[in-house]
DNA sequence: GGGGTTCCTGACTTTCTGTT
DNA sequence: AACAGAAAGTCAGGAACCCC
């Protein structure tokens, strides 16, 4: 099970050479990319982050994560589609539910009629899912689900969209509201989060584990939710970079194994 | 300042509709 | 028929507000 994971994982290219990418490397990856997306210096403003990456390093991983996108859209992500298909994380209880034969098949909704206790959307998977709607557009929740948000189901990413979209047209209609996760409009991260030094360029020491105000429901033992959200804050964290291993054929059980203690904590809307 | 109430937000479910 | 997305609704938690 989770206990004993490795605490990185070795990405071996296909030229043979070994680039070793330890897991702090991919979260500060992940987080880097998530905020210089659209930047046109991403790379060297990724690279800052990552002392022992060479520009070329970075280079070549984010063209990796591009091409498993592209061989997505074209619909021949094997590793991908098996990985979500084939072998259902336990965090994707509602997809699971999907599946089952009918679309009856209702929640599971404890007898004593208590319902699922929602599992807040981190900033992380926010940005995640913004980046998965420029990248796929609105509508297409499965691939941004599967490539972006993977801590998250088609239908939850759907219905934080849902809600997205409807506080998106709101927000000219009422001056006074309350901060929302939601009122983050770009992936790029701001420019005073926490976690992030533009200035120095040095990598931020817990790239993944920003401050946070309060502890999230998910700290304390592993709820009965179905969503296990260590798990799936830890999916979230991984988000891009998992696409991209899944997408070039890479096994999660063999060469990727994460490790299920990450220290890390969501991101909390800084407003 | 403390306590109670109201309102808003977000996660989730259910149902309906369109597509394959 | 099965699947996927949209729309509408429910519910819980928390912030804002009001009164004392």
């Amino acid at each position: 099970m989770a206990a004993g994971f490795s605490l990185c994982w070795d990405y071996v290219q296909p030229s043979g050479m070994a680039t070793f990418w330890r897991l702090e490397e991919n979260k500060v990856f992940e987080v880097a990319l998530a905020k210089h997306y659209l930047d046109e210096d991403r790379y060297e403003r990724i690279a800052s982050y990552l002392p022992n990456k060479s520009l070329g390093d970075v280079q070549k991983r984010f063209r990796e994560l591009e091409d498993d996108l592209r061989r997505i859209d074209e619909g021949c992500s094997e590793g991908a589609s098996e990985q979500s298909s084939a072998e259902p994380s336990p965090t994707r209880s509602d997809e699971n539910m999907s599946q089952q034969p009918s679309k009856k098949a209702k929640t599971d909704v404890p007898a004593n009629g208590d319902r699922r206790k929602g599992v807040p959307w981190t900033e992380e998977e926010h940005r995640l899912f913004l980046l998965g709607l420029s990248k796929f557009g609105k509508g297409d929740w499965r691939s941004i689900a599967r490539n972006f948000v993977v801590s998250r189901t088609p239908t939850q990413v759907a219905s934080h969209a849902q809600k997205y979209f409807i506080r998106l047209n709101s927000l000219n209609k009422k001056d006074k509201r309350r901060a929302s996760i939601h009122d983050i409009t770009s992936p790029t991260l701001p420019a005073h989060a926490p976690n992030a030094n533009p200035t120095t360029g040095s990598p931020p020491a817990a790239p993944a584990s920003p401050p946070q105000p309060a502890a999230p429901p998910c700290s304390g033992p592993a709820p009965v939710h179905s969503s296990l959200p260590t798990q799936a804050q830890q999916a979230a964290a991984m988000g891009v970079f998992t696409s991209l291993a899944l997408g070039m054929g890479m096994s999660m059980q063999q060469n990727m194994t994460p490790t299920l203690a990450m220290p890390t904590a969501p991101f909390m809307v800084s407003c």
